[in-house]
DNA sequence: TTATAAAAAGACACACATATCTTTTTATAG
DNA sequence: CTATAAAAAGATATGTGTGTCTTTTTATAA
């Protein structure tokens, strides 16, 4: 469905969140390890963010990423539409030109109601409502480690 | 969401019963004019639904793509179990290696209603089912082309 | 002012989906 | 049997998403 550039920007930003209310700025190589992705992918996944506006960031030492304004939420959709493009939710689901009621594909009117509620889903969720989840242990922004001692 | 092999796939099976009802045995190149879509690429994924058993061809003369079981109806859900494997619908939305209800993604639940929702629709939708509709003039297999004259 | 730490930027590398082209196999018509 | 028509198979090409590595820019600490 999404994409991996979506899926790590998604889930850097809500560990970004997460830790800006503890008062720090997290780097690429510290959000990459507490996502689970690769290093160097994740740090251009959030170049894309950064530069759209989504996201503060801050060079040199004791620089990093955060929220400008915390108080804004940030829905999952105003994301997918930066990493994904504005398409994606327009496209339709059997590859046509051009589909819509006047001229349908023979999967019109059903694929449409399931992307809206995709779309209601994406645009009700916002990095704050995951990142509180997660604040709460109720959900994980990775898989969890099977180590031997549970210790870190 | 769905790749161009599945919409490829799809499009040419729908064809191919409508076609087959007429007493006809479409070639891929008669196939990917009608559907408008790539001819070579569309004649390699019908190689790949046809080694699946989707449906049945004939080499030489005379031959081309039909159905050996007409009356047996194919859901898009086995088309995508070929085109796409059996993961598709099994991932997580967030891209975690692992996730279900006991060790949740942040948005696991809530993902989870859509990716069924979808899963119902293309399990109730058939070849049989979207040909009809396009049989009836209800829907298009490919964009309306726009001729000076509608004459074809 | 110099060393350091961090993001930004650029250049590659790789895998996979998509697509094209050529050759081979197979069935049928004549 | 030969020519023809069709799918199957193989080789190659192209584009995009994914990922890595190196260099540059920028801010801070000392």
């Amino acid at each position: 469905m999404l994409g991996k550039t979506t899926e790590y920007a998604i889930r850097s930003l809500v560990y970004i969140y997460i830790q800006n209310l503890k008062g720090e700025r997290p780097g690429f190589k510290e959000i990459a390890r507490n996502i689970d992705s690769p290093e160097g992918f994740t740090g251009k996944v959030l170049q894309i963010v950064t530069r759209a506006g989504l996201v503060s960031s801050m060079k040199g030492r004791g620089g990093g990423f955060f929220f400008d304004n915390s108080e804004k939420s940030l829905s999952l959709l105003e994301v997918i539409n930066v990493t994904e493009g504005q398409e994606f939710f327009h496209k339709c689901g059997f590859g046509l030109k051009s589909c819509d009621a006047q001229n349908p594909c023979p999967m019109h009117d059903e694929y449409v109601a399931v992307r809206q509620s995709f779309y209601s889903l994406v645009n009700r969720l916002t990095i704050q409502s995951l990142a509180s989840k997660v604040s709460q242990n109720k959900a994980v922004l990775k898989r969890l480690e099977i180590t031997e001692s549970s210790i870190d």
